[in-house]
DNA sequence: ATGTTTGTTCCGTGACACGGAACGACGCAG
DNA sequence: CTGCGTCGTTCCGTGTCACGGAACAAACAT
């Protein structure tokens, strides 16, 4: 019955826009009946809410709640002063993104008035191999994440998106030498994106990364206002981890 | 049984932080073979996530459902180019916030590297009469919300809080004159806050604040800046509302 | 060595989730 | 006006699975 109540949750994915009754047992495959009850539960909790008093949307419960995963919330506090640096250098688009599994999450989008139309939302998924941010941890992931994701098929965005695993291993090879991820337009026309990984012991547990209407896409720019700020960011999850580590060993020490 | 599961990921409110499993009983009150069961359920759905493999913490999968709540997003992506604005030109800590009950839920927080500590974390509560940003929405909030509001008890976050109904109402007809709400260290000690409404249709929907520290509050510098971002939201939001109705209606008579 | 608290497993019982069937309301085509 | 389709909602008998006390081993404190 939980597993029923989470399929209809996760059923608004990815808009979370309002959907009737007759649609979210459409979407969920459970019958009628028993949408229409867990679907009552959920408003009850907040978890859901209803619209024109027909149709159902995702509540503001799950919003206050979602901000709370304390992982998320972190490291969006600690790189938020850089994004902010880096936006305010670039006037451009600014990403913040974790790896979960195959695909890209992203934590934080920072934009001004003329915000570019893309895919990216905050929560949304897109491919690794699509993004600048995806590179950029795929580069620095491991060599057995990178085999997995080349020896799967590539998805595609748009006609750009690299699907040869032969160009897209050359491409992290690069990234891997210069720290750098690049993508041009292989997730939207128009848009072309470069990013950098966020370290924290080794492996890159985030990615930062800029997005610039093609026609205005000057890397030579953005490289050296995007370098520092992922640096800095990194630096100071690395400051965590080590106060993080030595609270665990006291606690474990302390607790009982 | 789903009243269980909200139960428990309610009660990491609202630290999000990792609880024991004995912990969660006793937060919960629901017997400990109860509360293993269904952790374990909403670990599998990616709701609950364990760290060192004892303690359980709130999980990714609700930061990305959380992320989706379509009224949230749509109001923090309209305010955020403004929010943007009013943080450049005062390097301070900006919020933007929305009323739900008595109290006041913050949707976005951007700061730059001097960040305060304040207790207004993104998807937190605080109470309306303690906040710039609740006095915003409680003076143009209605007149019914007021007289509840000053009812009841008012909470008393720190020494300066406004406990005298008297002295509340005559600040929330300050600002219904001025337009804008001022808190005084009544969050927080040190900080001042200075807030604007974001209206839409009459009403208050949303208010914008810039928190700053008490020694540089210079309200005469932060209201001509503040201002203007706070009515471009509400510009922006009024012309969703027209284009939202008319889409309502397009589409009552459209479906079936 | 003893006591306490931890997380975990087991399992008999009973509550309650389940969903097919039926209902009234609504909009539309004929 | 009448039939038809689909909507959201309610009912209720059936069967399942959630429930939590009891018992367990392991870890830690005294």
């Amino acid at each position: 019955m939980l597993d029923k109540a989470a399929l209809i949750v996760e059923s608004f994915r990815p808009t979370g826009g309002p959907y009737r009754l007759a649609e979210l047992a459409q979407r969920t495959g459970l019958p009628k009946p028993t949408v229409h009850r867990l679907a009552a539960d959920l408003v009850r909790l907040g978890w859901l809410e209803r619209t024109d008093d027909v149709r159902y949307r995702l509540g503001g419960r799950l919003f206050e709640l979602g901000s709370l995963v304390p992982r998320r919330r972190d490291l969006r506090e600690a790189a938020l002063p850089f994004l902010q640096d880096l936006f305010e250098a670039t006037r451009e688009t600014v990403h913040l993104g974790v790896r979960e599994g195959m695909e890209v999450v992203y934590l934080e989008r920072i934009h001004g008035h003329d915000a570019l139309q893309l895919p990216s939302h905050i929560g949304h998924s897109l491919p690794l191999s699509c993004t600048g941010v995806g590179k950029a941890l795929l580069a620095f992931g491991g060599t057995e994440l990178t085999e997995e994701v080349l020896a799967g098929p590539l998805p595609r965005l748009t006609p750009h998106s690299l699907t040869d695993p032969a160009r897209l291993r050359m491409a992290l090879e690069n990234t891997q030498v210069s720290g750098l991820a690049y993508e041009e337009q292989e997730a939207v026309l128009g848009v072309s994106c470069i990013a950098a990984p966020v370290f924290a012991g080794g492996d890159a547990v985030a990615a930062i990364s800029v997005a610039v209407p093609r026609a205005r896409f000057r890397p030579a720019q953005l490289a050296p206002v995007l370098r520092p700020a992922a640096l800095g960011v990194s630096l100071l999850v690395a400051g965590w981890r080590r106060r993080h580590a030595a609270r665990a060993d006291a606690g474990a020490r302390v607790i009982h």
